[in-house]
DNA sequence: GTCTATACGAAGATAGAC
DNA sequence: GTCTATCTTCGTATAGAC
């Protein structure tokens, strides 16, 4: 009982999630964490006897929760077509008001797979999963068939993960506000035809 | 005349895209250029006095002539469907060959934004741009409007940014293959609507 | 164009005191 | 839980010979 233990644990797990998003995974040093979050350099091995690896691990896992909560929240609405746009809003949000300087810490962690440790990638994809799941459990609920909820789930986190690396890059809002636009028409063309056309699923292309 | 030139040069620069798209940025140190191309360690600095940054430089732009030249090649057939099935053949093909362990060298420059060589990351912007203005020029030429085609081009890009880093993460094909297909019923679509339906332009949801 | 040697800083991790 | 060394490795960059 009482607080016997200090929050400097949590403070540099949210502190590396920060991070990430602005320099990515390799920068992300314990030195720069420590700075950070203001937690003493002599207790980092203590908390995280994992050590680096261990802190960026526990920051993909609190990332990926914090954004499923965000999906089930925005999409919970009765109109999913709604939803969206928000889910949209809150990573173009994201970029304004960081000056383009934030971007993903999943993405951050999945691109600099390292050799060393390669299970940090895996875990990434883990949240990927999650992501795509929450939205494939939505266009279900909504009347869109199992297969075509799948392929949405997938060209939505897709897409907004794109767009937010593009937009980073060229210091604009204009690819995710293209990709918001026609997500939008997309589900929202696909909703309005769900009772019908269902076994009419979009062919696999050869992909040759 | 006669080669007086050693061709170390363009071998480390192409180097460095491989270790690019397999390790990230920071990750390519000129060590490890050094070791992957075979170049003589005392020659860096003749050929690239901008040291490490010149060299990443670099090879950003050599990635994305490469892949501008690819979707030139893949997109100039009567079909632009068809071509865009073979643009992401392309991609799911690095992939798979490569076991899931390179992506995009532009988008490992993009998401590694470092204060150092705040540069790199508009250079990256710079290819992404010059990608979505080839995928605009194909599908103006084939009769849509102009703001769908930027919409659509922005769409592409993104799509299979975001689907390569998703594929890594999660060691399987599936999110490009999802993309693929969507994109592919879209695109054709889109098209098949080209002569009557231009004035009725996807809305701009409010990203509230 | 290429060599070796070296300066300098930053990183991860460990040891042992308190 | 936190502190202060300290070890070791690796990174960029430069100097000066050949």
């Amino acid at each position: 009982m009482s607080p016997r233990k200090s929050d400097s644990r949590e403070r540099m797990v949210s502190s590396t999630v920060t991070l990430l998003r602005e320099y990515g995974a390799s920068a992300t040093s314990i030195d720069r964490v420590l700075t950070h979050s203001g937690a003493p350099r002599g207790s980092v091995y203590h908390h995280f006897p994992g050590g680096r690896t261990q802190l960026v691990e526990e920051a993909v896992e609190l990332a990926g929760r914090f954004m499923a909560g965000v999906i089930e929240a925005t999409m919970q609405a009765d109109d999913p077509v709604e939803g969206m746009d928000t889910f949209f809003a809150v990573w173009r949000d994201g970029l304004v008001e960081s000056r383009f300087r934030v971007g993903c810490p999943i993405v951050a962690v999945a691109v600099e797979t390292n050799d060393d440790a390669p299970h940090l990638a895996r875990s990434a994809g883990a949240v990927f999963s999650g992501w795509q799941e929450a939205f494939t459990a939505v266009f279900r609920r909504h009347g869109l068939a199992e297969d075509r909820s799948r392929r949405l789930a997938a060209l939505v986190v897709a897409a907004e993960e794109g767009a937010v690396v593009m937009c980073r890059a060229q210091q604009s809002t204009a690819p995710i506000e293209a990709v918001a636009t026609e997500i939008h028409d997309l589900l929202a063309h696909a909703l309005s035809n769900r009772s019908h056309a269902d076994p009419a699923p979009g062919r696999t292309p050869d992909l040759h």
